[in-house]
DNA sequence: TAAAAAACATACCAAAAGGTCAAGTTTTTG
DNA sequence: CAAAAACTTGACCTTTTGGTATGTTTTTTA
């Protein structure tokens, strides 16, 4: 009737299990709405186990938003001036794509942290956000001014790219409600990632 | 010492009152972490006038969310035939944006339902999104058909402007904090409206 | 294998929450 | 102008919540 996990894991994997169950209920109820005790459920573990791990409700929710940062940071991609404008935008729509469909409640976290006034991202945005929109904006200004792309407003761009990429993760129950489909398939990934690249592309004069 | 709000009239006050309270409240707390003391306190009201008004808080959220589909609906423009794709885009794209600045809490109330899974507004999204979706991608695909247009996937294109239109509201905050300012200036609106204007027109192939 | 460290779990507490009640005051109406 | 209707509000009740305290069991380590 032991348990039997693995030595030195224990830890890890119950850490593992609060994250997983944390992150759903922080999507569904918001920081306030979130219970440990409902964390706890979900994680199947009792809450006093919970605290145990983590101090504090706080703390718990500056986990997942860590995690949700790092994968953010992983799954961006790179727009890098070597590959110029066209091969670039490819890359980087499908990385965003690929993010949306593989780990839409890490998008969601972080829609939902912006929307409520981005409390506990404000130095995320301030500082390694800002640096990168004005790092890549620079890139494409590059490729505008050499005559290599368009005349797209780069900032803009980088946010409309941002934003019709993100709403398939973010806003996935109402595109399937309207199309009315239960859930994503595989070949959604190829056709939306088809379709923004065409039409980004194009937008940019690339086309 | 009275108070001397004219006849009639305390009860839409109030309840007015506690709406633009309730919208804060919900925005900044999602559903669950709203509390009725504090939409009461913002609103300037004792709890249990609150709860005079409304019964309970499901009330409250639900004549906020109405409000919301209303701005929603008047704000969402139309795609009509007749403008033909370049008039139509031109006009959807200006209503989205000028709603988007001009009523971001709206947008974020929406946005917030719909990421938490849309429990409030499943109807709304089955019956009427659905159908408005469908009317206007088949006005998009009789524009395609009539080589008025690029072949660009209707359906793909309007969650386009959707998510780049809204992305101004929800996300206003991040934006804001990248391009290190304090507010949005009524400048704005025309240029965002021009770039994804012509960004979305030259993706469709109309310039 | 025994002591130390880590993990687990029950019971509990104070604060905050949603909501009701009942007693008032103000406004409207006939 | 009096009765009725609408509005206001403090006190109260029950449930839920975050978090603690404390003791027990399991795992690691030396």
């Amino acid at each position: 009737m032991k348990k039997n996990n693995k030595p030195q894991k224990i830890r890890a994997v119950s850490i593992d299990k609060i994250l997983i169950a944390a992150q759903d209920e922080f999507i569904l109820q918001g920081y306030k709405g979130a219970t440990v005790q409902s964390i706890a459920n979900n994680a199947g573990l009792p809450k006093a186990n919970v605290l145990y791990y983590f101090k504090n409700k706080e703390n718990i929710y500056h986990a997942v938003l860590e995690q949700t940062l790092n994968m953010w940071d992983e799954g961006i991609g790179d727009i890098l001036l070597e590959d110029g404008p066209k091969l670039a935008i490819e890359k980087f729509v499908r990385a965003k794509i690929t993010m949306s469909f593989k780990n839409p409640k890490a998008s969601k976290i972080y829609a939902m942290e912006i929307i409520q006034g981005a409390q506990h991202l404000q130095d995320f945005a301030r500082t390694y956000l800002r640096q990168w929109v004005r790092d890549k904006a620079k890139v494409f200004q590059s490729w505008i001014d050499n005559g290599e792309m368009g005349e797209v407003d780069p900032v803009n761009l980088i946010f409309l790219i941002w934003s019709s990429t993100q709403h398939y993760a973010d806003f996935d129950k109402q595109i399937l409600t309207i199309t009315n489909r239960a859930d994503y398939e595989d070949d959604d990934i190829e056709q939306v990632t088809k379709f923004l690249t065409d039409f980004i592309l194009k937008g940019c004069g690339l086309k």
